[in-house]
RNA sequence: GGAGAGGUGACUGAGUGGUCGAAAGUGCGCGCCUGCUAAGCGUGUGUGGGGAUUAAACUUCACCGAGGGUUCGAAUCCCUCCCUCUCCGCCA
């Protein structure tokens, strides 16, 4: 969340932002809710002193033999009342608190306005592919070579469910093999393993509550949802810790499967794997100091690039305009990786800092140097999610007869195989 | 799921209705002493909100797992929930 202090100075700009991220708050309704409740605490803070002070007072007349029943009246008329304005600056409290966690994180000034198509290309690596025969696409691949059973999966599960199987099932526990080991032993991240499901309070902490609730596969029972993504569960990791000046910078990458209703995006861009209920992720998550943020960012954009390089793929970088930047994100790269049979770019990584706007719900903080408490920036990305990176995997390293060549760095993790 | 114990500051741990934001110890900061490290002595050391201020000093409120309640007054009593540990049961 944004700082109260900060959106009580600059209206204008947290208006302009919310806007320029299609989202929908009234900044207006919320600073009047921020006065009232300031004016309700004073009002409580007075007549709670006043309370405190006669209250000590009372033991120390009943000491002297005092007889302090007209005192004890008039304190029972001040406790009313009391609890009158400690309701309604609950309530105001709670409406605020609401209110507050729909206010989205500003745009990075460097973020270009505008939607989706104002997506800015930053660079690329390598070239499209050329084939001296006519490429196949994954779902041709898939079905030849026997990698996926997507109906057998509908049949437990329903659309948008994979089933790998066979040298499909070996591939992708491969890919999750090699870009964790490459997050660990090149990149310099601890590997984490944590819980698929979290609570209320870690979703919100994250930024995907309030907002992506509909999004999410919820059980209802325990009021726990599974993860769309690691970075719920490994930046809350630190919740509510305050970190030595020294613990930072801290860098984590987990596994995890990452589970999402993809609610009203049926029929875009569904075909076998490009957009799935449930896929694998290796995510990277950092916690660093405030000074660093900007520069980690560029960092783990070359993290994610350095796999995608390492598997000889294709593909370009660009910076998400406003409007498609997450809620909680201020700056967000995506790594879109080429995929010849199907003829477009997919996105395989989205890399995003939200300076302290996690760390603000979250309440994770750290002692400066200076020793005053601040809050760290976070940042996280994917260091990949598998489905697409398999697309791409096995379109661009298809040969004439169908069979998938294995790129080298994968080879360690298949027996040495060169050929899938 | 059942029975019991417990959740206090960075940590250990006291505190069962009144001046407790909270003893003591550890750790950490600063100073002194001691001419290596160590030990010793002194002193300081939570977070957040509000008010005031150029700023600091200042002042006030909240916070002893969370939320309610009783009371003039709650870390302390009552209720609900969450979490941890031990034992039993059940399932893998």
């Amino acid at each position: 969340m944004l700082d109260l202090k900060f959106i009580r100075s600059n209206p204008e700009l947290v208006s302009t932002a919310v806007k320029n991220k299609n989202e929908k708050c009234d900044i207006s309704a919320l600073l009047e809710l921020d006065e009232k409740k300031r004016k309700l605490q004073f009002d409580f803070d007075q007549l709670r002193a006043e309370q405190k002070k006669v209250s000590a007072e009372i033991p120390v007349l009943k000491k002297a033999k005092k007889d302090t029943t007209a005192i004890m009246a008039d304190m029972k008329l001040i406790a009313d009342k009391l609890k009158d304005i400690n309701t309604e600056l609950t309530e105001t409290g709670n409406t605020l608190d609401a209110l507050l966690m729909t206010v989205p994180n500003i745009p990075h000034p460097a973020v270009p306005l505008g939607g989706e198509e104002n997506n800015k290309f930053i660079r690329e690596w390598g070239t499209k592919k050329e084939f001296d025969f006519a490429p196949l696409d994954q779902m041709e691949l898939t079905e030849r070579n026997e990698l996926l059973d997507l109906k057998r999966a509908a049949k437990m599960s329903g659309s948008g469910f994979v089933i790998y199987q066979g040298k499909g099932a070996e591939l992708e526990r491969a890919l999750i093999n090699f870009f964790l080991d490459f997050q660990v032993r090149k990149n310099g991240y601890t590997e984490l393993w944590t819980p698929y499901m979290v609570n209320r309070t870690a979703m919100t902490g994250t930024g995907q509550l309030p907002k992506l609730e509909d999004d999410m596969y919820r059980i209802e029972e325990d009021d726990m949802f599974l993860i769309p993504t690691a970075e719920a569960s490994v930046t809350n990791y630190y919740a509510d810790e305050i970190l030595a000046a020294g613990d930072l910078p801290k860098l984590f990458t987990a596994f995890s499967p990452c589970f999402r209703r993809e609610a009203g995006s049926y029929g875009k861009d569904t075909r076998g794997l490009q957009r799935v209920h449930q896929f694998n992720k290796v995510e990277m998550v950092r916690f660093v100091h405030p000074d660093d943020s900007e520069a980690v960012l560029e960092e783990m954009v070359n993290n994610a690039e350095a796999i995608l390089q390492a598997l000889g793929l294709h593909y370009r970088v660009v910076m998400l305009a406003s409007g498609d930047l997450s809620f909680a994100s201020s700056k967000t790269y995506d790594l879109e990786v080429w995929a010849p049979g199907t003829g477009k770019y997919l996105e395989v990584s989205s890399i995003s800092n939200f300076v302290d706007f996690q760390a603000r719900r979250a309440n994770i903080r750290f002692r400066d140097k200076d020793d005053k408490v601040k809050f760290v920036h976070t940042l996280n990305g994917s260091g990949l999610a598998t489905p697409r990176s398999f697309i791409a995997l096995i379109e661009t390293w298809q040969n004439a007869d169908g069979t998938i060549t294995i790129p080298e760095a994968l080879r360690p993790y298949l027996q040495n195989r060169a050929i899938l």
